[in-house]
DNA sequence: GTCTAGCACTCTGTGTTCCCGAGTGCCAAG
DNA sequence: CTTGGCACTCGGGAACACAGAGTGCTAGAC
């Protein structure tokens, strides 16, 4: 059905379209890549290519643009992900290596992918479930009242302040601290309900009302950070390109955590790093936009996603490049902490 | 020079203006507002308003614009702030009455801001400088890295991994934290440098090092923060809004930190809870777009600033008074955790 | 002196028409 | 199967006219 011409024919047309912005047309088509044959057997392959639903004209008589399913088919089988410049590599690790804590290499990850793809970047907090505890820890501030501080192995802190049903003093505070973690520490989240069942039991009834109190936040706060924070960064980049869908349409999405959520997509099983491409309309929300997304974390344990948002019209080979790469790195980055 | 009508003809423009988005003319704005003039004297006042700068046209023969300087006069001397109604001061109570830490409070407050005024709204972190220390703590991670968690009054958390210069047994850590609690337990974050100048001297030699390594993290992490973090949303109400200066430089500014910083301004000593307007050019940078901000902070403590920032036409007493309102609402919380 | 009515003038924005050119589809010949 | 030729289509830009809104100015009314 589709020779290897006509596939030739309809890489150049997405390469072309995606460098120009124009719908392509065949004589000029025929020029820029030398396809060895004459414009009007380019306009057969290309009516070919039409038919098949790869490509479409805007109105009679204009170029042509790839559709969804032309893109689609171009990612697959006709593009090579494109690998980063020595130089490029180089600086995303010196810039990654400066972070200092957890906040600071989200932080930098999602402005560097911004600025290396010249989309909009979208990067996930790693969650919580798949991570252990590394400290509990249980801060005195009134007499009645105390602050609960969870620190997890990829160094994510979380804070909750609690109150309690009596006043407790600080050396019961403290023993209540070294329990909670001889129980807890090194564990992993997803276990903590069920590790921390059968406590208040194995403590003297007095303790109990407290330690129920705690341990209700405690699992409160592991529930709540389910679903994870996702930041963003580079929304300045969708000034220049105009999307099919408005751009109140993509900047609503990009606040609402819920639907970013969605539209990154959750991580295969099998095949965790594997890179995530939705074109246009394979997308929940947000039709005329694509996604290249991808897994990252800390050797085999997949924490969380990160990716770039852009028009359909973008430069796949070049955008997934960066996007593995970045991934790669912040994975590096977050295995050495 | 400019009689009680004439500033009426203005305050006039500006509101037909504002919600209008279209240059208001003699005539029309005879009919709307009951001046009880005809068009034609309209006319003579709206000549000698364009005289003195506080409105221009377009192109000749086409309606009035107001100017920033028309824009200042109105803001200064022929409007009032307007209170918000019952039901929306409600819903803002409601709202950030459901915060569970401080980050949930300023998510929940730059959302809260941006959908009530439909602007941008811009919220910075309460600055650490003149919080105090609620806690420091110490938690060993290997037997060379702890990781310093530094707890302040406003709720605020922040903590750092420190590679220690030889090996620490957890006991002494534990002795460290409590030699570091009662030395700043307490005290303003302004005065820590001081307070731990002379902290090396006063311990055994052989903690000297140590001790040194840690206060050198914790002195950093105290000035890293010092200009501190701004957080915005409602970047989708940018899209109707035509800006004179373009799209992207709004975008961009938004997502630079120095710049926000300074578009935010500084509380004037004197009254640091009064409203802030700047308008169009007397911005520093972004010389298209008007921000209103005011500081907030509990008590007499003024800690930080929030604020939106729109197109120079905005309704600035609706805007006004959401800023007003959400500031004190958010103090009041602020005051009570 | 201040306001009003009338009038001529000046723009912008819109709709119309026209035409060029890029691009196509089809057909017949190589 | 490929190629050159040819008629056709349609979008976009230039030129043009025109209606409408708005203005400034001047002369008259209060």
């Amino acid at each position: 059905m589709l020779d290897d011409r006509k596939l030739a024919v309809l890489r150049a047309i997405v390469e072309d379209y995606v460098s120009t912005n124009e719908p392509v047309g065949s004589k000029a088509l025929a020029e820029r890549h030398n396809l060895k044959v004459s414009p009007a057997t380019v306009r057969n392959d290309m009516a070919a290519l039409e038919e098949e639903g790869y490509i479409t004209q805007p109105h009679t008589s204009a170029g042509r643009v790839p559709t969804d399913k032309g893109y689609r088919l171009f990612v697959d089988r006709l593009s090579q992900v494109k690998p980063l410049s020595g130089a490029e590599r180089r600086a995303i690790e010196t810039f990654l290596a400066g972070a200092v804590d957890l906040d600071d290499v989200v932080t930098r990850t999602v402005r560097l992918l911004a600025q290396l793809t010249r989309q909009v970047a979208v990067v996930q907090y790693p969650t919580l479930t798949r991570s252990t505890v590394r400290h509990v820890e249980l801060v005195p501030l009134h007499e009645r009242r105390v602050m609960l501080v969870l620190i997890t192995n990829t160094g994510r802190v979380e804070q909750r302040v609690i109150e309690l049903p009596e006043v407790v003093e600080d050396t019961r505070i403290a023993h209540l601290r070294a329990v909670l973690n001889a129980c807890l520490d090194g564990c992993g989240l997803a276990t903590v309900p069920e590790l921390v069942a059968d406590l208040p039991e194995r403590l003297p009834a007095e303790d109990r009302p407290v330690v129920a109190t705690i341990l209700s936040v405690l699992l409160e706060t592991l529930v709540e950070r389910h679903d994870e924070k996702i930041v963003f960064a580079g929304a300045a980049n969708l000034a220049g390109a105009d999307f099919s869908t408005g751009l109140r349409d993509v900047l609503e999405a990009l606040e609402e955590q819920v639907v970013l959520m969605r539209l990154l997509g959750e991580t295969s099983t099998d095949t965790p790093s594997a890179l995530t491409v939705r074109i246009g309309s394979e997308n929940p929300y947000l039709r005329g936009t694509s996604i290249v997304a991808t897994g990252y974390g800390s050797g085999d344990n997949q924490l969380a996603r990160l990716g770039v948002l852009g028009p359909t019209r973008m430069d796949y080979p070049v955008t997934m490049g960066a996007v593995r790469a970045v991934a790669r790195y912040v994975s590096q980055i977050l295995a050495a902490s």
